[in-house]
DNA sequence: CCCGGGCAAACTGTTGACAGACTGCACTTG
DNA sequence: CAAGTGCAGTCTGTCAACAGTTTGCCCGGG
């Protein structure tokens, strides 16, 4: 289940971050969700109205997302959620796969013991998952076994870079990427990774670390071979506004 | 030389970039140059004076550079310039030898001739500089080569997420990196890299990109030993303001 | 001499307003 | 009928002003 995040106060939240980040997280919620999808137009006057505030913040929120990759600015155009070609999603991919090799080279012969029964306890969670079909449950879990991962192998910017490299990455298209088959060939990487890691063998969990996101990547482009979905998207070079010009007819 | 980037004319800057990004860009060479040191507070109102805009843009532009890493910023307090550990240097060190292997990895048998002539160029060029005992010029290459190799190794976000770390790796401590023996190690090992390659051999290229980053942090180390420098700086955690309160005399 | 309350100043956070730019439709013209 | 021009509308970019908070100094008390 996931946990309640009871985190800080109402006051307390008020009084240490400011409006503007508030809603760069709401943005970055909305975008990454699906509320707010790739092309999209960001309105904001319309944004800010809607969450009740002006637009000044809503511009700093906007600045910000614009340096993590997840929004285009064009000047006295507007700003636009950013859409990534299926090469770009392939290349993020492979970024991922690096990441990810170095995170499992370093923590092996490094990791302590609680941090093995951290992840052994997740691809257990994972495997329950599977066997009970749960896909959320397998997704969150999975989430967190590869944040393990980087936190402990590649430290806060390592699991930083990756984070922001899967927030690109579900901008190329909103789809389920967990089925029954992937969660069995999925879950049984991630063993293979903890072997490695608990057995201190640098390379082999390198190797194990890159042939999972490897696979992935393999499962994504098969799914995405066989729903070519979206049309390539609104090109952020020059959409053309939605509603300018007249409104009313002419009479 | 440096190339006298002409660039698109200023009114062709003004048409497309915004205030904003103008400042921020400012403010990103000021924090990289030294002009604004790490743990600087920076003052809205004194920078907009100073750049000569209102303030919004440069709210709009540190907001930008908070998410960047280059700055943090509390809440009804202000923003300073972000001053990292050297222990965070060390890892920064760690996550750009993985990106390093990583380019290298990819480039080598996918390198074109001309991509292999334009390394095999920069590694010449440093190679002069080193024999003129031009450090600014082997500096200068030296960044080209490694953009270079992060460009076609790793793809425009391989050498975002680069710059980045390198960016932030010059908030640890203003210092000149190149010294006349570090320029003969270095050379030697782009080299190597090159050579690697060429060669067509991934695993060889990816260690020997390791190898290169690795030694620039064992030289990191070493000059950081011998000049502790810079006391640990103002604690961005709740710096003190320097002028608040009374200014003129009580009477 | 040390400590706590109070006051004043500066700064940040946020808002509202104004000017400029771009877009799209309707109309005129060849 | 097609192409160019004018016009209105909306939206972004920027600025100036207001309110709240934090900070530092001063002063009285123990």
């Amino acid at each position: 289940m996931a946990k309640i995040r009871q985190g800080p106060s109402a006051l307390e939240i008020v009084r240490t971050r400011s409006l503007a980040s508030l809603v760069g997280q709401e943005l970055e919620a909305m975008i990454l969700d699906g509320r707010l999808p790739a092309g999209e137009r960001l309105n904001e006057q319309q944004l800010a109205l809607r969450l009740g505030v002006s637009r000044g913040p809503v511009r700093e929120a906007v600045r910000g997302l614009e340096r993590s990759g997840l929004v285009v600015s064009v000047r006295n155009q507007g700003s636009y959620v950013r859409s990534i070609s299926a090469a770009e999603a392939l290349e993020i991919y492979d970024l991922r796969a690096a990441l990810t090799g170095f995170a499992c080279a370093r923590l092996a012969g490094a990791a302590t013991a609680a941090q093995l029964r951290e992840l052994e306890a997740l691809v257990q969670r994972m495997e329950a998952a599977r066997e009970a079909d749960a896909a959320p449950a397998y997704y969150a879990a999975n989430l967190e076994f590869h944040a393990a991962l980087l936190t402990h192998g590649g430290g806060p910017r390592g699991l930083r870079i990756y984070e922001d490299l899967g927030n690109e990455l579900h901008l190329f298209r909103r789809r389920a990427l967990v089925e029954p088959e992937n969660m069995r060939e999925s879950n049984a990487e991630h063993a293979a990774i903890l072997a490695a890691i608990a057995a201190g063998d640098a390379e082999v969990a390198r190797a194990a670390g890159e042939a999972h996101i490897a696979g992935g990547k393999r499962r994504f482009q098969a799914t995405d071979a066989s729903q070519p979905a979206a049309r390539p998207p609104v090109r952020p070079a020059g959409p053309r506004r939605t509603g300018a010009g007249r409104r009313e007819g002419a009479g």
